[in-house]
DNA sequence: ATAATAGTTAAGCAAATACTTAACTAATAA
DNA sequence: TTATTAGTTAAGTATTTGCTTAACTATTAT
């Protein structure tokens, strides 16, 4: 149950607050790393720190423009959260189904 | 954004390797603990230490039978993790679809 | 050239995490 | 009763995490 080397998980990347709330702004649309910092009550430095570890799962890409970075939403790697929610997600399914017919059988 | 006491994360919880092995485990079933820790090269405190934060997050309830706690996978907080990435989900459908377009056009 | 702006990188720190071994509790078996 | 089994709790430790401030790089403006 080892981290495999230089793939870290989206699934840590995703588990801290504050990353997924930049995610959220992100879905908006890019932004530069200023505007994304403005709602937090962080330094920037926190906030790049936190940049780049979802850039490193590839959660978010960059672009250069000027002296700006700006940050876009690459929502992929969620695929991974996705499937394996979905999974559970039948369990559940199952669960509620369970439910379902007994308050049938039982109205 | 900072946490909400008495409601720990179910992100968090989810984000070890081994949480999420043992979630799996736990889908074929509920299992006494010393089954659980089995497939694990890890000591039998650590295994109940992450059933206990499993606990807590209401990923897992446990039965008393004996000497044996069985535990039970309990997938319902997975709604929220599944609400959230559904968001995004939304977002790379979009993509997709773009890209579809630009092949069907593009052929 | 100098200053200002946008952002990253470095260094340090406190708290949280993921383990370990040892000591404990509770239930069964001899 | 004593020993064994199933599991938790306690205590300690090494590593990682999420921040901070200070120092740095790169780009634009004066």
């Amino acid at each position: 149950m080892s981290r495999i080397i230089g793939s870290p998980d989206v699934f840590a990347a995703i588990a801290d607050p504050t990353r997924r709330a930049i995610l959220n702004l992100l879905s908006q649309g890019e932004q530069p790393v200023k505007q994304i910092a403005q709602p937090f009550s962080m330094s920037l430095p926190a906030i790049s720190q936190h940049l780049s570890v979802l850039c490193e799962v590839e959660l978010v890409t960059q672009r250069k423009k000027g002296r700006q970075r700006f940050y876009r939403l690459n929502p992929e790697p969620l695929k991974q959260v996705s499937d394996w929610v979905a999974h559970y997600e039948q369990f559940w399914q199952d669960k509620l189904d369970v439910l379902g017919n007994y308050l049938e059988d039982n109205p």
